[in-house]
DNA sequence: CGATTTACTAGAACAGCATTCTAGTTTCGA
DNA sequence: TCGAAACTAGAATGCTGTTCTAGTAAATCG
Protein backbone atom coordinates (compact mmCIF):
# COMPACT_ATOMS: atom_id res chain seq x y z
CA UNK A 1 0.00 0.00 0.00
CA UNK A 2 1.71 3.29 -1.10
CA UNK A 3 1.22 6.45 0.89
CA UNK A 4 0.31 9.59 -0.62
CA UNK A 5 2.11 12.21 0.56
CA UNK A 6 4.70 11.90 3.92
CA UNK A 7 2.34 10.83 7.02
CA UNK A 8 -0.64 11.04 5.35
CA UNK A 9 -2.64 7.68 5.40
CA UNK A 10 -5.10 6.71 2.40
CA UNK A 11 -8.65 8.47 3.30
CA UNK A 12 -11.18 6.10 5.09
CA UNK A 13 -13.67 4.10 3.33
CA UNK A 14 -16.29 5.96 5.60
CA UNK A 15 -14.55 9.18 4.63
CA UNK A 16 -15.23 8.10 0.78
CA UNK A 17 -18.72 7.04 0.79
CA UNK A 18 -19.59 10.63 2.94
CA UNK A 19 -18.17 12.55 0.45
CA UNK A 20 -20.20 10.83 -2.85
CA UNK A 21 -23.04 11.08 -0.41
CA UNK A 22 -23.02 15.16 -0.11
CA UNK A 23 -21.94 15.06 -4.21
CA UNK A 24 -25.02 13.43 -4.80
CA UNK A 25 -27.12 15.27 -2.34
CA UNK A 26 -25.78 18.98 -3.68
CA UNK A 27 -26.48 17.55 -7.34
CA UNK A 28 -29.90 16.61 -6.54
CA UNK A 29 -30.00 19.78 -4.57
CA UNK A 30 -28.82 21.92 -7.51
CA UNK A 31 -31.20 20.22 -10.01
CA UNK A 32 -34.27 20.98 -8.12
CA UNK A 33 -33.73 24.85 -7.19
CA UNK A 34 -30.37 26.23 -9.12
CA UNK A 35 -26.92 26.64 -7.35
CA UNK A 36 -27.52 30.04 -5.58
CA UNK A 37 -30.86 29.04 -4.23
CA UNK A 38 -29.49 25.83 -2.76
CA UNK A 39 -28.25 26.43 1.05
CA UNK A 40 -25.40 24.67 2.80
CA UNK A 41 -28.50 23.49 5.20
CA UNK A 42 -30.33 22.19 2.00
CA UNK A 43 -27.28 20.08 0.94
CA UNK A 44 -26.78 19.29 4.87
CA UNK A 45 -30.09 17.58 5.08
CA UNK A 46 -30.13 15.75 1.63
CA UNK A 47 -26.96 14.53 2.73
CA UNK A 48 -27.82 13.73 6.35
CA UNK A 49 -24.45 15.53 7.56
CA UNK A 50 -23.34 18.28 9.80
CA UNK A 51 -22.73 21.35 8.88
CA UNK A 52 -19.11 20.79 10.17
CA UNK A 53 -18.84 17.78 7.78
CA UNK A 54 -19.37 19.34 5.03
CA UNK A 55 -16.55 22.27 5.99
CA UNK A 56 -14.12 19.45 6.93
CA UNK A 57 -14.25 17.44 3.66
CA UNK A 58 -15.04 20.42 1.06
CA UNK A 59 -13.81 24.03 2.88
CA UNK A 60 -16.69 25.72 1.26
CA UNK A 61 -20.13 25.79 -0.76
CA UNK A 62 -18.65 26.71 -3.81
CA UNK A 63 -15.24 23.68 -2.95
CA UNK A 64 -18.66 21.33 -3.19
CA UNK A 65 -19.55 22.72 -6.54
CA UNK A 66 -16.31 22.77 -7.67
CA UNK A 67 -15.61 19.16 -6.79
CA UNK A 68 -18.63 17.77 -8.26
CA UNK A 69 -17.87 19.45 -11.74
CA UNK A 70 -14.77 18.37 -11.95
CA UNK A 71 -15.27 15.12 -11.03
CA UNK A 72 -18.38 14.78 -13.91
CA UNK A 73 -15.59 16.01 -16.40
CA UNK A 74 -13.45 13.39 -15.21
CA UNK A 75 -16.19 10.16 -15.31
CA UNK A 76 -17.34 11.83 -19.21
CA UNK A 77 -13.69 11.21 -19.70
CA UNK A 78 -12.69 9.03 -18.94
CA UNK A 79 -16.24 7.20 -20.76
CA UNK A 80 -15.36 8.40 -23.64
CA UNK A 81 -11.56 7.28 -23.99
CA UNK A 82 -12.69 3.84 -22.65
CA UNK A 83 -15.46 3.86 -25.85
CA UNK A 84 -12.94 5.23 -28.22
CA UNK A 85 -10.15 2.33 -27.60
CA UNK A 86 -12.74 -0.03 -28.63
CA UNK A 87 -13.06 1.36 -32.53
CA UNK A 88 -10.65 0.10 -35.34
CA UNK A 89 -11.00 3.02 -38.02
CA UNK A 90 -10.95 6.98 -38.21
CA UNK A 91 -14.89 7.01 -39.47
CA UNK A 92 -16.09 4.67 -36.45
CA UNK A 93 -13.79 6.94 -33.70
CA UNK A 94 -14.89 10.11 -34.65
CA UNK A 95 -18.43 8.82 -34.66
CA UNK A 96 -18.13 7.04 -31.76
CA UNK A 97 -17.63 10.86 -30.06
CA UNK A 98 -20.57 12.26 -31.33
CA UNK A 99 -22.75 8.98 -29.83
CA UNK A 100 -21.10 8.49 -26.81
CA UNK A 101 -21.81 12.28 -26.28
CA UNK A 102 -25.52 11.51 -27.05
CA UNK A 103 -25.63 8.41 -25.07
CA UNK A 104 -23.75 9.84 -21.87
CA UNK A 105 -25.55 13.10 -21.63
CA UNK A 106 -29.18 11.42 -22.23
CA UNK A 107 -28.40 8.50 -19.26
CA UNK A 108 -26.69 10.71 -16.69
CA UNK A 109 -29.27 14.17 -17.26
CA UNK A 110 -29.00 15.69 -13.98
CA UNK A 111 -25.16 15.68 -14.09
CA UNK A 112 -24.80 16.69 -17.75
CA UNK A 113 -27.33 19.80 -16.95
CA UNK A 114 -24.90 20.62 -14.05
CA UNK A 115 -21.76 20.30 -16.53
CA UNK A 116 -23.28 22.57 -19.10
CA UNK A 117 -23.92 25.00 -16.55
CA UNK A 118 -20.80 27.24 -16.04
CA UNK A 119 -17.61 26.77 -16.11
CA UNK A 120 -16.47 30.22 -15.14
CA UNK A 121 -16.68 31.52 -11.42
CA UNK A 122 -14.43 29.24 -10.23
CA UNK A 123 -11.34 29.55 -8.06
CA UNK A 124 -8.09 30.03 -9.47
CA UNK A 125 -7.20 26.53 -8.02
CA UNK A 126 -10.24 24.81 -9.57
CA UNK A 127 -9.72 26.57 -12.80
CA UNK A 128 -6.28 25.46 -12.67
CA UNK A 129 -6.97 21.56 -12.21
CA UNK A 130 -9.99 21.67 -14.49
CA UNK A 131 -7.18 22.71 -16.85
CA UNK A 132 -4.75 19.78 -16.15
CA UNK A 133 -7.76 17.30 -16.14
CA UNK A 134 -8.60 18.78 -19.51
CA UNK A 135 -5.29 18.56 -21.13
CA UNK A 136 -4.39 15.19 -20.07
CA UNK A 137 -7.79 13.73 -21.33
CA UNK A 138 -6.92 15.94 -24.77
CA UNK A 139 -3.30 14.72 -24.81
CA UNK A 140 -5.31 10.66 -25.12
CA UNK A 141 -7.66 11.19 -27.35
CA UNK A 142 -5.40 12.99 -29.91
CA UNK A 143 -3.17 9.99 -29.26
CA UNK A 144 -5.77 8.01 -30.52
CA UNK A 145 -6.70 9.97 -33.56
CA UNK A 146 -2.93 11.08 -34.41
CA UNK A 147 -2.15 7.82 -36.69
CA UNK A 148 -5.44 8.67 -38.49
CA UNK A 149 -4.23 11.82 -39.80
CA UNK A 150 -0.55 10.56 -40.62
CA UNK A 151 -2.15 8.13 -42.50
CA UNK A 152 -4.21 10.53 -44.62
CA UNK A 153 -7.34 8.97 -43.35
CA UNK A 154 -8.62 12.55 -41.55
CA UNK A 155 -7.92 16.13 -42.71
CA UNK A 156 -4.80 17.93 -40.78
CA UNK A 157 -5.83 20.89 -39.58
CA UNK A 158 -4.48 23.59 -36.77
CA UNK A 159 -4.90 20.96 -33.45
CA UNK A 160 -7.59 22.88 -31.65
CA UNK A 161 -9.82 22.70 -34.45
CA UNK A 162 -11.10 18.97 -34.29
CA UNK A 163 -12.76 19.12 -30.81
CA UNK A 164 -15.36 22.05 -32.06
CA UNK A 165 -16.28 20.90 -35.92
CA UNK A 166 -16.04 17.21 -34.20
CA UNK A 167 -18.70 17.63 -31.07
CA UNK A 168 -19.32 21.23 -31.07
CA UNK A 169 -22.71 21.01 -33.08
CA UNK A 170 -24.05 17.58 -30.30
CA UNK A 171 -22.84 19.75 -27.90
CA UNK A 172 -24.77 22.62 -28.77
CA UNK A 173 -27.71 20.73 -29.44
CA UNK A 174 -27.57 18.90 -25.81
CA UNK A 175 -27.18 22.27 -24.52
CA UNK A 176 -30.41 23.92 -26.13
CA UNK A 177 -31.78 20.31 -25.31
CA UNK A 178 -31.17 20.66 -21.46
CA UNK A 179 -32.48 24.12 -21.64
CA UNK A 180 -35.57 23.13 -22.72
CA UNK A 181 -35.66 25.34 -26.00
CA UNK A 182 -35.56 21.55 -28.19
CA UNK A 183 -37.89 18.93 -27.67
CA UNK A 184 -36.31 15.84 -29.47
CA UNK A 185 -33.87 14.07 -27.50
CA UNK A 186 -30.49 13.93 -28.31
CA UNK A 187 -30.65 10.58 -29.71
CA UNK A 188 -32.56 11.74 -32.56
CA UNK A 189 -29.84 13.63 -34.35
CA UNK A 190 -27.44 11.10 -33.41
CA UNK A 191 -26.44 9.52 -36.49
CA UNK A 192 -27.63 12.71 -38.55
CA UNK A 193 -24.28 14.86 -36.10
CA UNK A 194 -22.24 11.22 -36.18
CA UNK A 195 -22.22 11.48 -40.31
CA UNK A 196 -21.33 15.23 -40.09
CA UNK A 197 -18.69 15.37 -37.93
CA UNK A 198 -17.05 12.65 -40.76
CA UNK A 199 -17.69 14.46 -43.56
CA UNK A 200 -16.09 17.22 -41.64
CA UNK A 201 -12.63 15.66 -40.52
CA UNK A 202 -12.50 13.13 -43.13
CA UNK A 203 -9.52 13.48 -46.12
CA UNK A 204 -11.28 15.50 -49.17
CA UNK A 205 -10.42 13.98 -52.56
CA UNK A 206 -12.14 10.59 -52.29
CA UNK A 207 -16.17 11.57 -52.61
CA UNK A 208 -18.65 9.53 -50.81
CA UNK A 209 -18.59 6.02 -52.09
CA UNK B 1 -46.62 57.89 -29.08
CA UNK B 2 -47.78 54.90 -27.75
CA UNK B 3 -48.08 54.10 -24.11
CA UNK B 4 -47.17 50.99 -22.47
CA UNK B 5 -49.46 49.40 -20.61
CA UNK B 6 -52.71 51.14 -19.30
CA UNK B 7 -52.09 54.07 -17.37
CA UNK B 8 -48.12 53.70 -17.76
CA UNK B 9 -45.91 56.03 -19.05
CA UNK B 10 -42.89 55.58 -21.59
CA UNK B 11 -39.72 55.20 -18.92
CA UNK B 12 -37.84 58.71 -18.62
CA UNK B 13 -34.86 59.14 -20.34
CA UNK B 14 -32.76 59.75 -16.45
CA UNK B 15 -34.33 55.79 -16.09
CA UNK B 16 -33.07 54.29 -18.96
CA UNK B 17 -29.41 55.75 -18.41
CA UNK B 18 -29.73 54.82 -14.85
CA UNK B 19 -30.98 51.27 -16.09
CA UNK B 20 -28.02 51.19 -18.35
CA UNK B 21 -25.07 52.64 -15.72
CA UNK B 22 -26.23 49.81 -13.88
CA UNK B 23 -25.45 46.80 -16.63
CA UNK B 24 -22.62 48.15 -17.34
CA UNK B 25 -21.41 48.54 -13.86
CA UNK B 26 -22.35 44.75 -13.04
CA UNK B 27 -20.94 43.34 -16.29
CA UNK B 28 -17.65 45.11 -14.67
CA UNK B 29 -17.69 43.50 -11.48
CA UNK B 30 -19.01 40.34 -12.75
CA UNK B 31 -16.10 40.20 -15.10
CA UNK B 32 -13.02 41.09 -12.65
CA UNK B 33 -14.61 38.99 -9.83
CA UNK B 34 -17.47 36.28 -10.78
CA UNK B 35 -21.15 36.50 -10.21
CA UNK B 36 -20.97 34.83 -6.73
CA UNK B 37 -18.46 37.51 -5.64
CA UNK B 38 -19.68 40.26 -6.17
CA UNK B 39 -22.15 41.95 -3.89
CA UNK B 40 -24.87 44.50 -4.35
CA UNK B 41 -22.16 47.27 -2.26
CA UNK B 42 -20.19 46.27 -5.71
CA UNK B 43 -22.48 47.19 -8.27
CA UNK B 44 -23.87 50.19 -6.08
CA UNK B 45 -20.55 51.79 -5.52
CA UNK B 46 -19.59 51.23 -9.44
CA UNK B 47 -22.70 52.31 -10.69
CA UNK B 48 -22.74 55.29 -7.99
CA UNK B 49 -26.65 54.84 -6.81
CA UNK B 50 -28.10 53.74 -3.58
CA UNK B 51 -29.49 49.89 -2.86
CA UNK B 52 -32.78 51.47 -3.08
CA UNK B 53 -32.31 52.20 -6.72
CA UNK B 54 -30.85 49.14 -7.68
CA UNK B 55 -34.13 47.08 -6.15
CA UNK B 56 -36.35 49.45 -7.78
CA UNK B 57 -34.64 49.10 -11.03
CA UNK B 58 -34.01 45.28 -10.79
CA UNK B 59 -36.07 44.00 -7.86
CA UNK B 60 -33.10 41.64 -7.02
CA UNK B 61 -29.83 40.79 -7.48
CA UNK B 62 -30.35 38.00 -9.82
CA UNK B 63 -32.96 40.27 -11.50
CA UNK B 64 -29.59 42.37 -12.48
CA UNK B 65 -27.98 39.61 -13.99
CA UNK B 66 -31.25 38.50 -15.94
CA UNK B 67 -31.51 41.48 -17.09
CA UNK B 68 -27.94 41.82 -18.45
CA UNK B 69 -28.46 38.26 -20.00
CA UNK B 70 -30.99 38.98 -22.01
CA UNK B 71 -30.37 42.19 -23.34
CA UNK B 72 -26.73 40.74 -24.46
CA UNK B 73 -28.48 38.02 -26.04
CA UNK B 74 -30.88 40.64 -27.66
CA UNK B 75 -28.05 42.76 -28.86
CA UNK B 76 -26.59 40.16 -30.23
CA UNK B 77 -29.50 38.47 -32.24
CA UNK B 78 -30.38 41.88 -33.73
CA UNK B 79 -26.38 42.33 -35.14
CA UNK B 80 -26.42 39.09 -36.04
CA UNK B 81 -30.33 39.74 -38.15
CA UNK B 82 -28.75 43.33 -39.26
CA UNK B 83 -25.72 41.18 -41.21
CA UNK B 84 -27.89 38.67 -42.63
CA UNK B 85 -30.09 40.74 -44.23
CA UNK B 86 -26.90 42.65 -46.53
CA UNK B 87 -26.18 38.94 -47.63
CA UNK B 88 -27.40 37.74 -51.28
CA UNK B 89 -26.70 34.06 -51.82
CA UNK B 90 -27.19 30.51 -49.11
CA UNK B 91 -23.40 30.49 -49.17
CA UNK B 92 -22.57 34.19 -48.41
CA UNK B 93 -25.52 33.51 -45.51
CA UNK B 94 -24.30 30.58 -44.10
CA UNK B 95 -21.20 31.88 -43.67
CA UNK B 96 -22.25 35.16 -42.49
CA UNK B 97 -23.66 33.46 -39.12
CA UNK B 98 -19.88 32.28 -38.10
CA UNK B 99 -17.93 35.11 -39.40
CA UNK B 100 -20.64 37.43 -37.49
CA UNK B 101 -20.15 35.17 -34.14
CA UNK B 102 -16.49 35.64 -34.59
CA UNK B 103 -16.77 39.13 -34.92
CA UNK B 104 -18.97 39.99 -32.50
CA UNK B 105 -17.82 37.68 -29.50
CA UNK B 106 -14.20 39.13 -29.96
CA UNK B 107 -15.54 42.79 -30.47
CA UNK B 108 -17.39 41.93 -26.90
CA UNK B 109 -15.32 39.91 -25.15
CA UNK B 110 -16.46 40.39 -21.67
CA UNK B 111 -20.51 40.71 -22.74
CA UNK B 112 -20.00 37.27 -24.78
CA UNK B 113 -17.82 35.49 -21.85
CA UNK B 114 -20.51 36.64 -19.84
CA UNK B 115 -23.34 35.29 -22.09
CA UNK B 116 -21.59 31.79 -22.18
CA UNK B 117 -21.19 31.55 -18.46
CA UNK B 118 -24.70 30.52 -17.71
CA UNK B 119 -28.01 29.60 -19.31
CA UNK B 120 -29.46 28.02 -16.24
CA UNK B 121 -30.08 29.14 -13.07
CA UNK B 122 -32.61 31.89 -14.08
CA UNK B 123 -36.13 32.61 -12.56
CA UNK B 124 -38.80 30.34 -14.63
CA UNK B 125 -39.88 34.26 -15.54
CA UNK B 126 -36.56 35.29 -16.58
CA UNK B 127 -36.58 31.79 -18.82
CA UNK B 128 -39.69 32.69 -20.58
CA UNK B 129 -38.60 35.65 -21.62
CA UNK B 130 -35.64 34.23 -22.81
CA UNK B 131 -37.50 31.45 -24.59
CA UNK B 132 -39.64 33.92 -26.41
CA UNK B 133 -36.59 36.12 -27.20
CA UNK B 134 -34.70 33.06 -29.17
CA UNK B 135 -38.06 31.73 -30.89
CA UNK B 136 -38.80 35.40 -32.09
CA UNK B 137 -34.92 34.92 -33.70
CA UNK B 138 -34.94 31.82 -34.85
CA UNK B 139 -38.04 32.70 -36.57
CA UNK B 140 -36.54 35.31 -38.61
CA UNK B 141 -33.80 33.66 -39.09
CA UNK B 142 -35.78 30.73 -40.51
CA UNK B 143 -37.56 33.15 -42.69
CA UNK B 144 -34.36 34.14 -44.24
CA UNK B 145 -33.15 30.80 -45.12
CA UNK B 146 -36.30 29.00 -46.32
CA UNK B 147 -36.26 30.05 -49.91
CA UNK B 148 -32.36 28.80 -50.19
CA UNK B 149 -33.87 25.28 -48.87
CA UNK B 150 -37.02 25.50 -51.28
CA UNK B 151 -34.87 26.32 -53.69
CA UNK B 152 -32.38 23.15 -53.13
CA UNK B 153 -29.55 25.40 -52.38
CA UNK B 154 -29.45 24.19 -49.12
CA UNK B 155 -30.05 20.47 -47.95
CA UNK B 156 -33.24 19.66 -46.03
CA UNK B 157 -32.95 18.83 -42.47
CA UNK B 158 -34.36 18.76 -39.22
CA UNK B 159 -35.15 22.28 -38.55
CA UNK B 160 -33.12 21.88 -34.79
CA UNK B 161 -29.94 20.56 -37.00
CA UNK B 162 -29.22 23.94 -38.62
CA UNK B 163 -27.86 25.76 -35.85
CA UNK B 164 -25.59 23.39 -34.07
CA UNK B 165 -24.36 22.54 -37.85
CA UNK B 166 -23.81 25.79 -38.75
CA UNK B 167 -22.62 27.53 -35.33
CA UNK B 168 -22.34 24.86 -33.22
CA UNK B 169 -18.15 25.03 -33.96
CA UNK B 170 -17.35 28.17 -33.54
CA UNK B 171 -19.38 28.44 -30.22
CA UNK B 172 -17.82 25.60 -29.23
CA UNK B 173 -13.86 27.07 -30.61
CA UNK B 174 -15.14 30.34 -28.87
CA UNK B 175 -16.24 28.69 -25.25
CA UNK B 176 -13.06 27.57 -24.60
CA UNK B 177 -10.76 30.32 -25.91
CA UNK B 178 -12.67 32.15 -23.70
CA UNK B 179 -12.03 29.86 -20.56
CA UNK B 180 -8.64 29.85 -21.61
CA UNK B 181 -8.36 26.67 -22.93
CA UNK B 182 -7.60 28.13 -26.44
CA UNK B 183 -4.64 30.22 -26.84
CA UNK B 184 -5.33 30.94 -30.49
CA UNK B 185 -8.46 34.12 -31.49
CA UNK B 186 -11.72 33.24 -32.55
CA UNK B 187 -10.77 35.26 -35.55
CA UNK B 188 -7.74 32.92 -36.73
CA UNK B 189 -10.32 29.65 -37.61
CA UNK B 190 -13.07 32.24 -38.67
CA UNK B 191 -12.85 30.71 -42.80
CA UNK B 192 -11.87 27.65 -41.76
CA UNK B 193 -15.38 27.16 -39.62
CA UNK B 194 -17.38 29.17 -42.35
CA UNK B 195 -16.25 26.82 -45.09
CA UNK B 196 -17.05 24.17 -42.56
CA UNK B 197 -20.39 25.30 -42.00
CA UNK B 198 -21.31 26.11 -45.52
CA UNK B 199 -20.50 22.38 -46.09
CA UNK B 200 -22.48 20.84 -43.76
CA UNK B 201 -25.58 22.66 -44.88
CA UNK B 202 -25.04 22.54 -48.72
CA UNK B 203 -26.79 20.61 -51.17
CA UNK B 204 -25.10 18.01 -51.85
CA UNK B 205 -24.47 15.98 -55.31
CA UNK B 206 -22.93 19.43 -56.79
CA UNK B 207 -19.06 18.38 -55.51
CA UNK B 208 -17.04 21.38 -55.00
CA UNK B 209 -16.57 23.73 -57.88
C1' DC C 1 -3.92 -3.96 25.15
C1' DG C 2 -3.64 0.88 26.49
C1' DA C 3 -2.02 5.32 24.96
C1' DT C 4 -1.65 8.80 21.67
C1' DT C 5 -2.51 10.83 17.65
C1' DT C 6 -5.33 11.83 13.71
C1' DA C 7 -9.64 11.81 11.01
C1' DC C 8 -13.92 13.05 11.40
C1' DT C 9 -18.56 14.94 13.34
C1' DA C 10 -21.44 18.07 15.67
C1' DG C 11 -23.93 22.24 16.32
C1' DA C 12 -23.73 26.79 18.49
C1' DA C 13 -21.91 31.44 17.54
C1' DC C 14 -20.47 34.93 14.23
C1' DA C 15 -20.22 37.96 10.31
C1' DG C 16 -21.51 39.55 6.00
C1' DC C 17 -24.61 40.37 2.51
C1' DA C 18 -29.19 40.43 -0.02
C1' DT C 19 -33.33 42.32 0.77
C1' DT C 20 -36.93 45.17 2.92
C1' DC C 21 -38.80 49.34 4.82
C1' DT C 22 -39.74 54.10 5.71
C1' DA C 23 -39.08 58.55 4.46
C1' DG C 24 -38.16 61.31 1.55
C1' DT C 25 -37.13 64.10 -3.48
C1' DT C 26 -37.85 64.80 -8.33
C1' DT C 27 -40.50 64.76 -12.44
C1' DC C 28 -44.58 65.21 -15.13
C1' DG C 29 -49.29 65.83 -16.47
C1' DA C 30 -53.39 68.61 -15.82
C1' DT D 1 -49.54 75.07 -8.83
C1' DC D 2 -51.00 70.85 -7.22
C1' DG D 3 -51.25 65.92 -6.93
C1' DA D 4 -49.61 61.57 -8.16
C1' DA D 5 -46.28 58.53 -9.64
C1' DA D 6 -41.49 57.59 -10.53
C1' DC D 7 -37.48 57.45 -8.39
C1' DT D 8 -33.66 57.76 -4.62
C1' DA D 9 -31.70 57.13 -0.21
C1' DG D 10 -29.70 54.58 3.52
C1' DA D 11 -30.78 52.50 7.99
C1' DA D 12 -32.71 48.14 9.82
C1' DT D 13 -33.53 43.22 9.25
C1' DG D 14 -33.00 38.45 8.69
C1' DC D 15 -31.06 34.74 6.32
C1' DT D 16 -27.03 32.01 5.19
C1' DG D 17 -22.17 30.89 4.51
C1' DT D 18 -18.46 30.22 7.44
C1' DT D 19 -15.77 29.67 11.69
C1' DC D 20 -14.94 27.81 16.20
C1' DT D 21 -14.82 24.84 20.14
C1' DA D 22 -15.65 20.58 21.86
C1' DG D 23 -16.08 16.57 21.27
C1' DT D 24 -16.21 11.02 19.25
C1' DA D 25 -14.57 7.15 16.41
C1' DA D 26 -10.74 5.02 14.15
C1' DA D 27 -6.03 3.97 13.33
C1' DT D 28 -1.16 3.48 14.84
C1' DC D 29 2.38 2.25 17.91
C1' DG D 30 4.65 0.98 22.27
Amino acid sequence: MRKIRQSRAEPRAATLARRASVLEAALECFTRSGIDATTIGDIQKAARCSVGSLYHHFGSKEGIAEELFIEGISRFNHGMVRRLKRCSSAEESVKAVVRFYCDWTTRNRALASYLHSRDIDFSEEARARLKTVYQRYIAEVFAWFAPFVAGGEMRALPADAYVPLISGPIQEYVRRWLSGHYERPPGAMKELFAQAAWNAVRAEGRSEE
